[in-house]
DNA sequence: CACGTCGCTGTTTTT
DNA sequence: CAGCGACGTG
């Protein structure tokens, strides 16, 4: 976020060419000797071990500016890579200042997915797409995924296809295509189908002409493997590769990112550097391998290791309490972080309050007083654990009147409406786009009902080719009531119309004629509810945005990777986000709600990753702590509204980890035997009790016996074989000849009279003559 | 085919 | 307390 209040930058803004004299160069000055080792360490692999607030980010953007500054390479010629959008904006933004925004930034800057997605792109047609594949989120996956559990009959109670598509996440995760699944690693869900569902899916995909996020690395794995010298090509273009929060990355970008960075031809030694903590790695759940910066001085021969521990940010009481609690982790490379700010700072303050309202009740006051005596809310955050809590404080704020801003809540672009316009131009652009036809064809209404569209699917599936192709071949017959039929040649025709406008018009001209045309825009000011209005705002919002994109295609990416809207920043108001969000930020001040058992550690981790689940969980606090710079203050409530029912609840074992000596305990009266900060002996009370003592007897551990007692049953075949792309069925030759007899499901039996491709004109002796699919008839 | 109602279930974190 | 799917009615 651009709310952090300007660092000590130090940096000079004046033309870098400049201070290429003999002297240091002011982007230099200021720096310590450590960050200054990192930057200067160019060639060859190297490893920086950044703790929290000790100007990792100022090391990378220096470091790249270092690169430029000394003509080692130009802006196109530096793959840089991060996790979020935000990291790679305000990298862009700083790099920015260093060079003037003399040069058009930085082309290979971005996300692993947004730079995957675009390597992709150049080479789609190697791994069966097309250059203009859509990018499919996870609401589009999981529609997806159910359509193929049905097929293969699966109960869907049983087996949900959330489950199934977070299976095959993982998969992804870890770079395995369908055909590198072993029998052993399928068992597991639908009676041993996943593996078999996950190439369909797959060659689904590519019918589709579409990529999900994880596709945007594995292809590009799978594409360099396959195509040397499209490896190569890269290779020559990258001469230096840089890496953020390397902690976080997980197999499939590990296996991306060493394939590019591998030596090769043009360089003896790979010349990347990577940048984390493992103390702050909070993805395991999503696939991360803190093991990846554990083991880069295996990976990368020669590798330099830098550790960066001056700590500019907070005081030493905040960095003593984090300190002290992140030592309670056994699996850590183990950093000691001193503080640089020279200043012993307010104590923790830990409060227990009767409930969550209470809670929100009480940081609403904080923050009035810290206001009154002159802080900013823009240097005030709440990181909660998980967003259900951000709700109580936005209720508690808005009645107070206080402004805050919401960090990465509920998105813009998952709005339904907005998915809804998004559905139609992708359409527009993208005819085999199956998923967005379905959620538009009868939105709004057009009398287009189950029977209608599961007889479109059935066509498309029979002849393999995407929705809106089977349409037009469908609507050519008879098989479809009339009524029906001329509604959807209507809806075709407006389809081609609008291509057709799209070459010529600004797109966000079309986008808004497309919305009035379709009447989709109508639809929502004939609805009479409360948030009609809302959501019609939204949609004028969303041609505005459009406005700053040259191209729809290139609008469409920006809002599939890019799925964070940026706040504006100009308003002081307090943040609210989750801890993960809070990653990279940095604040004054720091509430942290919510500290219960259950809660924070959250009760999934634990169930489901047992030690190393807590340890990500702390490591979470870890990060939540190191926010702040002058004050963090923590609370918990008593009791909480857990899914409508109230539930009390037990401090987080997290406060009992925090130094005795740096913590203030502040009791609002109702508590009920108070907490424990021994703060002494922390072993004995570490180990007082078994942590997963409760795990027999909870969801998460019975859905893992359940897993595994399934596992190793019977399985489905697994199909070996590389996807590719099937064509799509040109004129192939009809299992029918005239005179054929046949029999369809509704006109009955009949004799055939012409063949047309796959369409056949039949006789019945019912209802005359007929145009059908062949795919709806069978032989008698 | 559209719409309303009922009952069930599942609830973390995100590119 | 959601949000969704299943079901029954206009």
């Amino acid at each position: 976020m651009t709310d952090r209040p300007a660092k000590p930058q130090g940096l000079g803004a004046g033309p870098i060419t400049s201070q290429l004299g003999a002297q240091t160069p002011n982007y230099l000055e200021g720096l310590n000797p450590e960050q200054r080792n990192a930057i200067e360490s160019v060639d060859g692999p190297l490893l920086v071990l950044a703790g929290a607030g000790t100007g990792k980010t100022r090391v990378l953007t220096t470091r790249i500016a270092h690169i430029l500054a000394t003509r080692r390479a130009r802006a196109g010629e530096i793959l840089s890579v991060t996790f979020t959008n935000k990291a790679a904006r305000e990298m862009k933004e700083r790099i920015g200042k260093f060079v003037g925004g003399a040069i058009e930034g930085m082309p290979w800057l971005g996300t692993f997915h947004s730079i995957g997605a675009r390597i992709l792109r150049r080479h789609a047609e190697l791994v069966g797409l097309k250059s203009d594949f859509t990018i499919l989120d996870t609401d589009d996956q999981i529609r997806l995924l159910k359509q193929l559990l049905q097929a293969e009959n699966v109960d869907e109670k049983r087996w949900p296809a959330r489950q199934l598509a977070h299976v095959i996440d993982g998969w992804k995760n870890k770079g395995l295509q369908p055909s590198q699944l072993s029998a052993a690693d399928a068992g597991v869900f639908a009676d041993g189908k996943a593996v078999k569902i996950y190439q369909q899916y797959q060659a689904r995909l590519k019918v589709l002409n579409a990529a999900d996020f994880g596709d945007l690395l594995l292809e590009g794995i799978r594409l360099f493997k396959d195509n040397p010298t499209v490896l190569a090509e890269f290779h020559r273009r990258f001469k230096y590769i840089l890496v953020d929060e390397y902690q976080d990355t997980n197999v499939a970008q590990y296996l991306w990112l060493r394939l590019l960075a591998q030596p090769n031809e043009h360089r003896e030694t790979a010349n990347v550097c990577v940048v984390g903590d493992d103390d702050q790695s909070i993805y395991g759940w999503r696939g991360a391998e803190v093991d990846n910066i554990l083991r880069f001085e295996k990976d990368f021969p020669g590798a330099k290791v830098i550790r960066l521990e001056r700590n500019y940010r907070s005081t030493s009481k905040i960095l003593k309490a984090a300190s002290h609690l992140i030592a309670h982790n056994e699996d850590r490379l183990g950093k000691t972080l001193q503080t640089d700010v020279g200043e012993e700072g307010e104590p923790i303050a830990v409060t227990s309050v009767w409930d969550s309202e209470e809670e929100a009740r009480n940081i609403g006051e904080d923050i009035e007083q810290l206001q009154r005596q002159g802080h900013k809310l823009n240097s005030m955050a709440i990181l909660v654990r998980a967003s259900f809590q951000m709700r109580e404080f936005e209720d508690r704020f808005i009645t107070l009147g206080l402004n805050y801003r919401v960090i990465g809540g509920p998105r813009f672009y998952e709005r339904k409406e907005i998915r809804d316009a998004l559905a139609y131009l992708r359409i527009v652009t993208q005819p085999a786009d199956d998923l967005a036809f379905e959620r538009i064809v009868n939105v709004p209404k057009r009398g287009l009902g189950n029977a209608t569209i599961s007889m479109l699917h059935d066509a498309a599936r029979a002849a393999n080719i995407p929705l809106v192709q089977a349409t037009r071949e469908l609507v050519e017959t008879d098989e479809l009531k009339p009524k029906q039929r001329s509604t959807l040649r209507g809806l075709l025709s407006q389809f081609d119309e609008w291509a057709m406008r799209l070459q010529t018009l600004p797109h966000s001209e079309v986008a808004e004629a497309i919305l009035d045309e379709s009447g989709y825009t109508q639809m929502w000011q004939n609805d009479k509810s409360a948030d009609a209005p809302g959501r019609l705002e939204n949609l004028k919002e969303l041609i505005r945005s459009m406005e700053e994109f040259e191209t729809l295609g290139g609008f469409l990416e920006h809002i599939s990777l890019v799925m964070d809207r940026d706040s504006g920043d100009a308003d002081d108001a307090v943040s609210i986000m989750t801890l993960h969000a809070a990653k990279g930020l940095e604040f004054d001040t720091v509430f942290l709600p919510g500290w219960e058992e259950g809660l924070f550690p959250h009760q999934r981790a634990l169930d489901e990753s047992g030690k190393a689940g807590l340890e990500e969980e702390r490591r979470l606090a870890y990060v939540g702590i190191t926010r702040a710079r002058k004050r963090a203050k923590l609370s918990l409530a008593q009791n909480r509204r857990i899914h409508g029912l109230w539930q009390s609840a037990i401090p987080s074992r997290f406060l009992d980890e925090l130094p005795a000596d740096v913590v203030e305990v502040k009791d609002t009266g109702s508590s009920y035997g108070g907490i424990n900060y021994g703060g002494r002996d922390q072993a004995t009370k570490f180990d007082r009790r078994d942590p997963f003592e409760s795990v027999y007897e909870t969801p998460g551990w019975q859905r893992a016996q359940r897993q595994h007692q399934s596992r190793g049953k019977d399985r489905g075949p697994t199909i070996e074989g590389e996807l590719v792309a099937r064509s799509v069925n040109p004129a192939s030759s009809s299992r029918y000849k005239v005179g054929d007899k046949v029999l369809h499901l509704k006109f009955g039996e009949g004799t055939v009279a012409a063949v047309d491709g796959n369409k056949l004109s039949i006789d019945f002796p019912s209802v005359g003559r007929k145009k059908v699919l062949e795919s709806f008839v069978q032989k008698p």
